[in-house]
Formats: C-alpha cells, structure tokens, sequence
DNA sequence: CTCCTGTGTG
DNA sequence: CACACTGGAG
C-alpha cells in the first residue's frame, strides 16, 4: 500500500484492509474483485490485484506465510528492491538494506549532493550508500529510522536543516526554510 | 506543477 | 534508460 503512496493515505485503508483480510490465507479466498474494491481509492490497482496473488502463491508454495529469502521475495511480481528490503528487515529482522522515496532523498542531499536523484545510474550508488550505512545490530530501529528521518527532517518541500544533525556535513549545504523550493532566481 | 515508505515493462 | 500506473495533497 505504501508504494508511492503517502503514509497517513495508507494508514486507515491499512487498518481496515487488515479488519477484512487478517491473514494471507484470509487475502487468498477472498475475490480479486473485492479486495480492488476494498482498495479504492489508493490507486495504482494493479497493486491489489498482485498483492491478491502473492497472498494465493504464499498460501499454495509456502505454508501462508511469506519467505523469508531476497530471492524468493523479488520473485513475487509486485515485491521489488524496496518491498524486499523492508520485508526482510522489518517482519524479518534480517539485515537488508532499504531505499524508498526518503532514503534516497537523504543519500543524495547528505553524501551526493549533484545530479539527478532519479536517474538510475545514480540510484545504483544511493543502494551502495544504504548498504554501507547498514548497522549490524537494530536493523529495524536503524532503517526506520532512515527513513523517518527523511519523512520528517530531510522532506522533499521543505527540509528542516536548522535543527539537521546532518547539516555540518551535508554536501547539499542548508537550503531549509522559504528557500526550499524556490527558483534562484 | 511536484511529491508520495515503487514496480514492471519496453 | 524512460515511462505508465492511480489518486490525493501541497
């Protein structure tokens, strides 16, 4: 539900999504139908449709649980870099590397700070980033942390680099405040 | 217009 | 590599 989607959109379909469907094996006898109806208006509805089928594969294949392998996760359509990484870190407590919207933000501005954060050459080297990054210990904590770091201090519109603990030693240099945005003019 | 805890496809 | 996919908010 999170992919590109925002968070506080997510959270009341997450909780009533989850009223309906507690478990994969719930998810997997229910209609495809239903589940894209209960899905709306979230949008991307090829989401629900894959979701769906992932709870039916984890059901058929895999005891109605999900793996817990980097291989076997990506192997899902509709489970990706990100999806894998924060399934493996957060429900499985394994040390994985993660990078959404907000990690990549962060990687850029602090240790980039030049060229197009979407490209994808770039994109390789914010993975790298997030992996050297990665703790041993508190995997969880740490990639949570990550990326509310980025939801809440190193946003997209306006970062709040006057109270950045990052800031003496962001290669994007403080652009906080009614700055943020704006054209140079 | 950009952005949002992306992914699969061509 | 670019792009479509969905919809809402700033």
């Amino acid at each position: 539900m999170l992919q590109q989607t925002q968070v506080d959109r997510v959270v009341p379909k997450y909780k009533q999504f989850l009223k309906k469907y507690p478990t994969l094996k719930a998810l997997a006898a229910a209609r495809v139908r239903d589940v894209i109806r209960i899905w709306y208006p979230l949008g991307y509805n090829i989401r629900p449709r894959r979701l769906h089928a992932i709870a039916r594969e984890s059901v058929a294949q895999y005891g109605g649980t999900l793996p817990n392998d980097e291989a076997t996760l990506r192997s899902f359509k509709g489970i990706g870099a990100y999806t894998a990484g924060a399934v493996l870190s957060f429900a499985f407590g394994r040390r994985a590397a993660i990078l959404d919207t907000n990690v990549a933000r962060v990687m850029y501005r602090v240790f980039v700070g030049a060229g197009d954060p979407r490209s994808h050459a770039l994109r390789r080297h914010l993975w790298k980033l997030s992996e050297g990054l990665l703790p041993r210990r508190h995997v969880f904590d740490f990639n949570q942390g990550l990326m509310d770091f980025g939801a809440t201090v190193c946003t997209a519109r306006r970062p709040q680099c006057r109270p950045c603990p990052l800031a003496h030693i962001c290669r994007t240099g403080p652009i906080d405040g009614r700055l943020a945005g704006q054209r140079k003019k």
